[in-house]
DNA sequence: TATTTATATCAATAAAAGTTGATTTAAAAA
DNA sequence: TTTTTAAATCAACTTTTATTGATATAAATA
C-alpha cells in the first residue's frame, strides 16, 4: 500500500506535536504505565480519556482534541464501552507511514551509489 | 541515539507539509528527475534552489522557506558552491526518526502480546 | 427521575505556520 | 565597475492549529 504524499503529510502532521506523541506513549504502554486501573473489568485493550487526562494533567477538551487528531490520521482506534471511550494504537497506519517514508527517502536507489 | 519526544516532533513537523515532501522527492532523485542540468560541472551531489523552484513552479522565497525548514530539522544538507546553494538529503536524520518511531510505537513490547 | 460521570463538540481567542512581494547579499558575468 | 544571477531574509498578511471555557450528549448511578 503505497501512500500518497498527501497521506504521508497528514500522518506526519498528526505526529508533529509533543503532546500527541506523549499520548501515543501512554496509549502504547496502557495501564502498566498509568497510575490508574482500567475503569472496566474486562480488558478493553485501550486507555480511556480520563486516565490520559489525569496522567498529563490537561484539560479534558484539550485531550479530546488531540485524540481526535490522532484518530483522524488513523493512528488511534476508538472503542466505546459504556460511558468510556478507549483508545488503542493502530500500528498499521504508523507502520505503513514508516515503511513508505523509508522506501521514498532513505532506501538507496538500486541503480547507483551502493556501497 | 534515542531521540526525545521534542526532537521526534520537530522532524515530524518538517515532514508534515506536502510541499516539503515534494522537495525531498526532487532532492532525492537529483538531476535525473529534473528537467535541467546541474549548473556546475563537477558533481555537487545536490540540487540547487533555482531548479527546485522551476520544477515546482513556485516563488523563490517560498522554496527557500521550505528548504530552511527541512534544513533546520536536519533533513537536508546544504553546500554552497559559487553563487549556488545545493541541497542534498541527510538520510541519517530521517533514518533515526523512522527507527525511533518504530521502536517507540510499533515494535511489540517483548514481554507480552507476541503472536 | 435527578444527578453525576465521561467525553465530544462548539465558539472565541491565541499562537504558529505559510505565503507574498520587496529588499539584501554575494558571486559571476558583461 | 556595472549589471545580472542565485538565494537568503524580512515585514505584512493570510491561513491553519491549538487552547480555553462552556455547553451538549449519553450512560451510569443514586
Amino acid at each position: 500500500m503505497a501512500l500518497t504524499i498527501e497521506q504521508l503529510a497528514l500522518v506526519a502532521k498528526a505526529l508533529s506535536d509533543p503532546i500527541r506523541l506523549r499520548i501515543l506513549d501512554l496509549v502504547k504502554a496502557g495501564y502498566d504505565e498509568l497510575s490508574a486501573s482500567p475503569p472496566v473489568a474486562c480488558c478493553s485493550g485501550g486507555v480511556c480519556v480520563c486516565d490520559i487526562q489525569d496522567a498529563l494533567d490537561m484539560a479534558q477538551s484539550k485531550v479530546s482534541y488531540h485524540l481526535r487528531e490522532l484518530k483522524q490520521a488513523g493512528l488511534l482506534h476508538e472503542t466505546k464501552q459504556g460511558k468510556w471511550n478507549f483508545y488503542s494504537i493502530n500500528s498499521q497506519t504508523l507502520d505503513a507511514f514508516l515503511q513508505n517514508m523509508h522506501m521514498r527517502y532513505v532506501k538507496d536507489d538500486e541503480r547507483e551509489s551502493n556501497p
